[in-house]
DNA sequence: AGGTTCGGTAACAGTTGTGTAACGGCTCGG
DNA sequence: CCGAGCCGTTACACAACTGTTACCGAACCT
């Protein structure tokens, strides 16, 4: 899942420089040249991460933060132009997270997002939640769901169940899967991989004998039934 | 409660005029003038935010931030002198969650401190109060209850279960719980979590041989069985 | 259909992980 | 100095998990 963020800023050079230093580390990145459009972009689809310029034409930056404040815990970072200690109190007293001044240093810039994020993260009540089929996987507590009841996995169940999960959808074939699951680096033949299925089938198949959920994929291995 | 900073530089007159401030904001104040020291005081008596120097004699700022970061959450800010932004991504990097460059401005500080412990404090400070199946765990008073009684637990036990209940639902393996509350590096095997996970249990459990509250995950750790 | 390959699964034995009892060292208060 | 409680280590028994093998049926090919 990639990590998306608001860039907001009413200078189109500035947004595009940004854009690309974050496109760069791997963010997915929507941009707003107004505090308005911001507020918009950003109900229809909330970013991860907001940076914001503190002087936007119309709702300005301090005023952008207080909104998005009041209806998410979205970590914000102001990027301004003015450096004055007035200016930082009054964008963290708004809400931000963090106040950089321009000239920005990408190396910094992309340091202070990912400290924050874990910051973020970390205080995050619930971990992240992967749903194939009626099956819940939460790679944080080590459990699966279905239908509410949880499934008893073993660790290396649990493993495989993960990777295929990783790409539901796409074909994972024997060696691939032996390596990312056993970290293996190995060749020749063995069933490892089919018994292991097996004992996974037993526990998140419906009627284990016709499989659903793990689809084997004859001569390639084996993939997850997306949806 | 008061809001306890723990202030780490070498230099004496820094740290005084730095905890003036600090205490002028209503924040009670301990100081460390190296790292050995800062460690050893968190360690009893951990603090609500952490201000660290980088350049300190022995154990610089980024260890320090380092081992914090190894056996607690606690909101580090590095405020040093190096402007440099290699030691800006380096501190960030190390753990830290702000990196202020001196001089720094006090009011500035001082929203920095409040807009990080707004960011900290939003989710996992669990109140008062933390409830798990019916127990009653109180942080605060060192009290765990169990449909009104007490129960008489250890400090360490106190500690585990404290520890487990920061993220009821998710499983924490032994080399985190044995950082988290003994503080010990990861060193080989130990089955010291083991053992203390049982003495628990049969306080903690109705039936203590089928345990409901402290879950074993095998292969994995354990969790507090959210509920 | 017959031969061949591939995948599913039962059985088994070896390995690993976990619960717990027992023991000695330590601290603290009398 | 002595006992009580707590802590960390060790040892052992038991349960769960793992990887291998063997056998069988299904799918594929000619």
């Amino acid at each position: 899942m990639p990590v998306h963020i608001l860039l907001i800023d009413d200078d189109a050079n500035i947004r595009a420089s940004l854009g690309m230093v974050l496109r760069q580390e791997g963010y997915t990145v929507s941009e707003a040249g107004s505090g308005e459009e911001a507020l918009n972009s950003f109900h229809l689809h909330p970013a991860d991460v907001v940076l914001v310029d503190l002087m936007l034409p119309g709702v300005d930056g301090f005023e952008v933060t207080r909104q998005l404040r009041r209806s998410s815990d979205v970590p914000v970072i102001v990027v301004s132009a003015r450096t004055d200690t007035h200016d930082i109190v009054a964008g963290l007293e708004a809400g931000a997270d963090d106040y950089l001044t321009k000239p920005v240093m990408a190396k910094e810039l992309s340091a202070r997002i990912r400290a924050l994020m874990r910051r973020a993260m970390s205080t995050s009540r619930e971990g992240p939640v992967i749903c194939v089929g009626d099956l819940e996987i939460r790679p944080d507590a080590g459990t699966v769901h279905r239908g509410g009841v949880e499934l008893a996995l073993t660790r290396t169940e649990f493993r495989l169940l993960c990777e295929l999960a990783s790409r539901p959808g796409s074909v994972m074939d024997r060696p691939q899967l032996l390596n990312r699951v056993w970290g293996y680096d190995y060749f020749g033949d063995t069933r490892l991989v089919d018994v292991h299925i097996g004992r996974l089938r037993a526990k998140v198949e419906r009627d284990p004998s016709r499989p659903e959920v793990v689809v084997t994929v004859r001569g390639l291995g084996y993939k997850l039934q997306g949806l």
